[in-house]
DNA sequence: CACTTGACCTGTCCGC
DNA sequence: TGCGGACAGGTCAAGT
């Protein structure tokens, strides 16, 4: 699921949900989802208020009142999930419904059906914590926030708000490709940090710049008319500000739908993303590509699936 | 060095 | 219907 799109999604999400609330317990499953010790967590979190949230490449920023700040990698499958407290909490009709009910992950019916009334999320009532939730942190007005993580790849890591910036992935990591002072000489500038390896390597190496996944590597190499497979030292400068337009194009653009979702995902508010009905190679392979019709391919880059036009996108000699 | 591969996990899908 | 294998939107560590 996220990418930068997705990542900014969930963040306004909580920012609008949970700035202010105060935290009164914590549940976590094992060190590996919390790294932490566990008396840091009950000093620094217990207690504490949300004062802002942000996000930096594809990780969220959750600042408490304690001085310290709550570090969340979603990594492949992490979900952040808000829960508020309902009045009256009557058990939805659909909670008997297995989650592995494939009419409830495919079926936009049954999805609309569930997110129909009040908020969201209000009939994922008594459904979380499941057995993907890796941690629950229980405010004191009763609502609910759930790291939920099929794979377990993702954490969450609490370092004090000063250190942030001083984190080594911090330090390490590229621009913001939709930052205001970020520009096209920049990101060719960027770029030649990986000359001698293929473009889409170089869009996914988080060093060179922030939040780019498979599916927006895809989709900007597409729009810019070059093959993930061109090395980065082959790049005309045209084809790099071609490439610099188009990636911050559907950024931007998945941001606006909500991030990219398949069947299941919802972001904090409860809101499904519609980029992936905009997507125009990812995950379209055999069908027609929308620019000229020839049919796309699914191949391998860089050991990733890849989507190309193989008219559109001339593979190098 | 720079680049590639395997590992981390669970779930789903596809072919036999 | 069951079972093995490949694959999934991310990143590290280890290997070549």
């Amino acid at each position: 699921m996220p990418e930068l799109p997705e990542v900014e999604t969930v963040r306004a999400g909580l920012h609008k949900l949970v700035i202010g609330k105060q935290i009164a317990s914590v549940v976590y499953d094992t060190p590996k989802s919390y790294p932490n010790a566990p008396a840091d967590v009950n000093q620094f979190v217990i207690g504490a208020k949300i004062l802002d949230v942000r996000r930096r490449a594809k990780v969220l920023l959750i600042d408490l009142s304690s001085g310290h700040t709550l570090v969340i990698h979603l990594k492949m499958t992490g979900q952040l999930v808000y829960i508020r407290k309902l009045k009256s909490s009557v058990p939805s009709p659909q909670s008997s419904v297995k989650t592995s009910d494939k009419r409830l992950r495919t079926d936009d019916s049954a999805l609309e059906e569930r997110f129909g009334a009040g908020h969201p999320n209000d009939s994922l009532i008594g459904q979380l914590p499941d057995k993907s939730t890796r941690v629950t942190f229980d405010f004191t007005d009763g609502s609910q926030l759930f790291f939920n993580d099929q794979r377990k790849f993702g954490w969450v890591k609490l370092y004090p708000t000063v250190e942030v910036p001083n984190i080594d992935f911090m330090q390490k990591v590229g621009p913001e490709p939709l930052g205001d002072d970020f520009s096209p000489a920049d990101f060719a500038g960027r770029l030649q940090r990986r000359k001698n390896t293929n473009i889409k390597v170089a869009l996914l190496d988080q060093t060179v710049i922030a939040g780019v996944g498979n599916i927006y590597a895809d989709e900007s190499l597409w729009g810019a008319k070059i093959h993930p497979s061109t090395l980065v030292k082959n790049l005309s400068k045209a084809q790099m500000t071609k490439l610099y337009q188009e990636l911050r194009y559907v950024l931007a653009l998945a941001i606006e739908k909500g991030g990219s979702s398949n069947h299941t995902y919802v972001n904090a508010e409860g809101k499904k993303g519609s980029y992936m009905s905009f997507a125009r190679v990812f995950r379209r392979e055999n069908q027609a590509c929308p620019r000229c019709g020839t049919i796309i391919v699914k191949t391998r880059v860089a050991g990733r699936g890849t989507h190309t036009c193989p008219k559109c996108q001339k593979e190098p000699a």
